[in-house]
DNA sequence: ATGTGACTCTAAGTCCGTT
DNA sequence: GAACGGACTTAGAGTCACA
């Protein structure tokens, strides 16, 4: 086996990608739910609207609780927050 | 239909269920992973042992970052962190 | 209705130790 | 090996004015 290590700055560029594929994801959600703006959404969970916009474009590290009250909001679980393709 | 609005104190409550299933969760995959202690854990996922404990025990909101850097290091996918029975 | 930069302040996360 | 505590640094929470 090769080495499984990843270096630094590649494990950046992927937490990057992970944190974007999550905003998508948000973003996809909401836009399904009665294309809600971020404005209704930040209201529904008690969240500045700019926080909510900065979470959909990967620039945020938000925490597990934060993120339950958004998927709260669109009315799904938090593990579909991070289910890939299906639907 | 009821009132859907949940008492403040009662979210608390709710959140705090919350992170410790999570931790629950997240032990079990720990043993479930050739029992590896808290220390190596937090070795591979470069967080602190004193950290990974309190996250476990429900005491912490980590953030996504730190979720999959330990869903990682526990060989499964942040979903499965948050899936619920389904072994 | 959203993007962005900048800001304050709280909590995330680390490191030391003892039980 | 894990729970718990104290003291500490840094990153994220949370908000605003403006484009």
């Amino acid at each position: 086996m090769k080495d499984k290590r990843i270096p630094l700055s590649k494990q950046k560029e992927i937490e990057q990608q992970f944190l974007q594929a999550l905003g998508k994801k948000i973003r996809k959600l909401r836009f399904e739910n009665d294309n809600m703006s971020q404005e209704a959404l930040g209201l529904e969970c008690n969240l500045d609207r700019t926080y909510i916009g900065g979470i959909e474009r990967g620039e945020r590290n938000p925490t597990v609780l934060n993120l339950k009250k958004i998927a709260d909001a669109l009315g799904v679980s938090v593990e579909q927050l991070f289910s890939e393709g299906s639907k």
